[in-house]
DNA sequence: GCCGTTTTCGGCCCGACTGTTTTCAGTCG
């Protein structure tokens, strides 16, 4: 075994040590150790074989033994148990500037915290703040030091591409060279994470054109350059591929790049069997080119109705296109009222004031207040006491608007047995109560499921929240049935939660079509911890897209009569 | 965990810097 490996793993050692919270002395020793040996001038296999470590100064009686383990059996049975104690992720935590053994033990221990992903989760919702040794600027800065980790790992949440996307396809219309351009691809899609971006354009002056996308100035390195692709990597870390057509071949590329590639295959099958071929340039009936002069007209040419991009999964829709059937999805302007919205009396960033002027502003009538139950210390979550309180200061602004209209409502965690976090005395003088999974992710699929089988059993449950705990690229869903969460649902008539937020998008689009099949109802929630994150429900929307949501399915599309009448329907 | 003893327990490198905190803890080099 050689010096190096020997050193590296005392390193570790040491660094396990100080996340575990253990004597920072001890830690040091093996950190000491670690430097010795590696300025050591003899081979260190030689002085186990001769029994002389346990002369060199630093190395005691343990770490002699300790050596001596690893170097003839070639392993150490006391730092594999080490590694299995501590969760990998607090470990690539350390790479975050700013972050060091303590604070990441901090985190670990008061928020649960055990990746980077859930890291990044907690500052967005604020929770960092108030740790002690925390503060408003190291939140900030550990937020920034993930996004620069981020732009390393290849896959992207769908917000942070789209948005980079935007301001490149503007770039690129801003240099006038542009007859057409739209953005393709996943994200085209609304996929929840995307690899790339993909932005379709058609000039006149091609190559002029791939230059200067080459020399934005947002472009890291320039992967490929040719005539019809140039890929390049952005500064953000993304890949975003630029593909330039002829004006004439615009709408079947459009269709071509914004795939999917499943959903491509079948179409193509379909014109085979028309006898028609079928790629990016065009559709081709014995060789000359059927025109179209939009994607519409391609379907109508295979005789199919239109497919919203949102729906090529190839998961039914070419089959309900021949049918007639592919239904009206859901927009945002059908949204009437927005329900799960968290403020400063839990971990929200702005005032309960703040949060109704702001949901006025964006134009809906009604607005549910949810912050979290009492069992969710680690979020600040609500004693009696203060929702009393909250409860007052709703009524008196309910005095105040005649535009809207705030509803009491909490996102009580499920407790383990599945039940709700406040007495029967509470929980009836609440208009909405979203009951959702905040902890003890660790459950037999049976028991997970059965958890919140049972909290949609509760009378008073009318929504539940975020299904299947997912947080995109941090943390996979806990497991759980979902298939047998729906159906209990639907028998109890309760509404399932879309929620919103650009972390999560849960439920997944996967599942809300069997939903959906079934009558069960939705909410499209913002899951909002600030005034602007209330237009998260756009993430939402194109979830609920992807699901093949009408808008009748979603009751916030409802009028608030009509929604109060579902609630106390259940 | 190591070392060195006033020999079996108490001390173990530190200064700049930042962001908390209200006198200091944690990180970084």
């Amino acid at each position: 075994m050689d010096k190096k490996t020997v050193v590296d793993i005392l390193n570790e050692i040491g660094l396990l040590l100080e996340l575990k919270g253990e004597n920072p002395f001890k830690a040091r020793a093996y950190y000491n150790a670690a430097r010795t040996i590696e300025v050591l001038d003899e081979d260190i296999e030689t002085l186990v074989k001769e029994d002389r470590l346990k002369d060199v100064k630093g190395i005691g009686e343990a770490l002699n033994k300790k050596l001596t383990e690893l170097i003839t059996t070639g392993r150490l049975e006391y730092c594999e148990k080490l590694k299995e104690s501590v969760p990998p992720g607090l470990i690539e935590m350390l790479k975050i500037p700013g972050l060091g053994p303590k604070k990441i033990k901090t985190l670990h221990e008061k928020l649960g915290i055990t990746t980077i992903g859930e890291l990044e989760y907690a500052c967005v919702e604020n929770r960092l703040v108030d740790l002690p040794g925390f503060g408003e600027k190291t939140q900030k800065k550990i937020f920034e030091g993930i996004q620069f980790i981020k732009q390393f790992t290849g896959q992207h949440l769908y917000f942070e591409a789209y948005q980079e996307a935007v301001k490149l396809k503007e770039y690129l219309e801003g240099t006038g060279l542009t007859i057409r351009c739209e953005i393709a691809g996943s994200l085209r899609r609304k996929k929840e994470i995307v690899k790339d971006i993909d932005i379709l354009a058609t000039s006149d002056n091609p190559e002029k054109l791939m230059d200067l996308f080459a020399s934005y100035e947002e472009v890291r390195d320039v992967i490929a350059k040719g005539d019809t692709k140039t890929s390049v990597t952005l500064n953000s870390g993304i890949n975003a591929d630029l593909r330039v057509v002829k004006d004439e071949e615009f709408p079947y590329a459009l269709h071509h790049f914004t795939g999917s590639k499943e959903h491509n295959t079948a179409m193509r099958h379909r014109a085979k069997e028309m006898g028609i071929k079928m790629n990016e340039y065009g559709l081709f009936k014995r060789d000359v080119l059927i025109k179209c002069s939009s994607e519409e007209e391609i379907f109508n040419k295979l005789n199919l109705s239109y497919i919203p991009p949102e729906l090529r999964e190839n998961m039914g829709e070419i089959e309900a296109a021949e049918r007639g059937e592919i239904p009206a999805l859901i927009e945002e302007k059908d949204l009437k009222g927005v329900f799960h919205v968290h403020t400063t009396y839990s971990d929200g960033r702005n005032s309960l004031v703040d949060m109704v002027e702001r949901a006025r502003k964006l134009g809906y009538k009604y607005i549910a207040i949810t912050d979290h139950s009492k069992s969710a210390f680690y979020a600040g979550g609500l004693a009696e006491e203060m929702l009393l309180k909250q409860w007052e200061e709703i009524e008196e602004l309910n005095k105040k608007y005649d535009d809207i209209v705030i509803l009491k409502g909490i996102e009580s965690d499920i407790l383990l047995d599945g039940s709700l976090d406040y007495d029967e005395e509470i929980l009836k003088r609440f208009d909405l109560v979203i009951a959702s999974i905040h902890s003890h992710f660790r459950m037999t699929k049976e028991e997970m499921t059965k958890r919140v089988i049972n909290a949609i059993k509760n009378k008073y449950t009318k929504i539940i929240g975020h299904l299947t705990g997912r947080l995109l690229l941090a943390r996979d869903s806990y497991e759980i049935d979902v298939y047998q969460v729906i159906d209990a649902a639907k028998e109890y008539g309760k509404i399932i939660e879309i929620n919103a937020s650009p972390y999560r998008l849960d439920l997944d689009w996967r599942y809300i079509k069997y939903a959906k099949d079934k009558g069960v109802k939705f909410a499209i929630c913002p899951d909002a911890h600030s005034v602007e994150g209330l237009e998260d429900v756009k993430y939402g929307i194109g979830i609920a897209r992807k699901g093949w949501l009408e808008a009748k399915d979603v009751v916030n599309t409802y009028e608030l009569e009509a929604v109060l009448k579902i609630f106390s329907n259940m």
